[in-house]
DNA sequence: TGACACATACCAACTGGTCGGTATGCTTTC
DNA sequence: GAAAGCATACCGACCAGTTGGTATGTGTCA
């Protein structure tokens, strides 16, 4: 169980170092990561985030709503987190971006599956028929990864070339489902080992149609 | 939500096609990979199944106990409808028959998501952390799956040879990995053929492996 | 007559959500 | 500058319904 806030939140009105919303939005993703969307309370999730239901019920009409927001926030996180920070992503060559950016998705895999693993392919998963506010949302998470990633690939096609019949958006959209079917192995697994050798499978795959071509 | 059982099972003690036992673990299969297991109830798969409560825990301890039951029904499946009636299984060549597996999984992947995603991924995904014993359950039938996929890798390898430092395992299991993952991006999707896509990414590659060596 | 396979009634805890209330900050008016 | 009114953020109690599970009863069969 990840660990909760027991200390009351900061005096009203003062805004503490996240809001009371930003602070929920982060224990959703934390705990849904962690145990799933259906088996994740609004209770627990409030206790994470260290406010009551009457202010979750504040900032948000429903668990599905959070919901919502907090696959646009994981978006956010993703283009924070892998696309803008890390320092390959400013390798000039495409090819080379591309297989830094497998190598550090490569990197992310150690420790607890929760840490590593996609709140939204973890959300999309259960929640896809009970809630189509929900399927969307981690939907556009997905194709908002792939998309951008797709950029990269097809600067890399436009000076390498790349096997015949293979398109940009395809091998992006691949590379995600390459990713969201290792961490359900890791999961299953108890051990990330699994999740990396088929990470290696996906570069191998990648350099293969590059150079092949 | 899925079509239930309105009316009353069969009078009692007539065995019905199927027992009350195995009709539980089919609605408990079918109503997990419809949304998820914890959204599943006790009393939801009951009335899929045709019976009450009562019938329910005197099979079954409880309702992870079943999960881990189905997980085997799961596995037992999978090695009937995959690995044994279809046809291609009984092609002579290993590398003809892997090629077959990989296109009669494509060939699964039409109409909606419940009906070809996988019982055991969908319910890991959420579940890991919450019940060792239904991660356990879930990581034998992902392995059971794997180990005999490899066991065709490895004949084709014998023939064929296969590109440096890939095993039959390392293999299987990545094939595993692009199927789950392509589930996850079809349910987010709504529509299978981004899956197909990806596992067609996943056949060029296996082929790659054994002509480039 | 006892074992088995159920059905029914019931239980305590949990759930998503509501509601009346409190504390604080901001704006307007005097 | 003070007071009043309003808005905002949040608290904690409460609600109806649901949940996994238990206890007991019933019918059938060998």
């Amino acid at each position: 169980m990840p660990p909760s806030r027991a200390t009351k939140a900061p005096p009203r009105q003062v805004p503490a170092a996240g809001s009371a919303r930003e602070r929920l939005i982060a224990a959703a993703i934390a705990t849904v990561r962690y145990k799933g969307f259906s088996a994740t309370s609004v209770d627990e999730i409030c206790q994470a985030a260290g406010v009551t239901k009457g202010a979750f019920f504040h900032h948000f009409a429903s668990k599905e709503a959070l919901a919502v927001e907090a696959a646009g926030a994981w978006t956010e996180i993703a283009e924070q987190r892998i696309f803008t920070q890390p320092d390959w992503t400013r390798i000039p060559d495409p090819l080379e971006r591309l297989l830094g950016h497998i190598d550090f998705r490569l990197s992310m895999l150690d420790g607890p599956a929760e840490d590593f693993t996609c709140f939204v392919g973890t959300m999309v998963q259960e929640s896809y028929n009970s809630s189509d506010p929900i399927r969307a949302a981690c939907d556009a998470s997905l194709h908002a990864y792939a998309l951008r990633l797709a950029e990269d690939i097809q600067q890399a096609i436009d000076i390498y070339g790349i096997a015949s019949g293979v398109s940009a958006v395809s091998l992006a959209f691949h590379i995600q489902a390459v990713l969201q079917g290792a961490f359900i192995l890791a999961k299953a697994n108890g051990n990330p080992v699994i999740a990396r050798d088929s990470v290696m499978h996906l570069k191998r795959y990648v350099v293969m149609l590059f150079t092949q071509n």
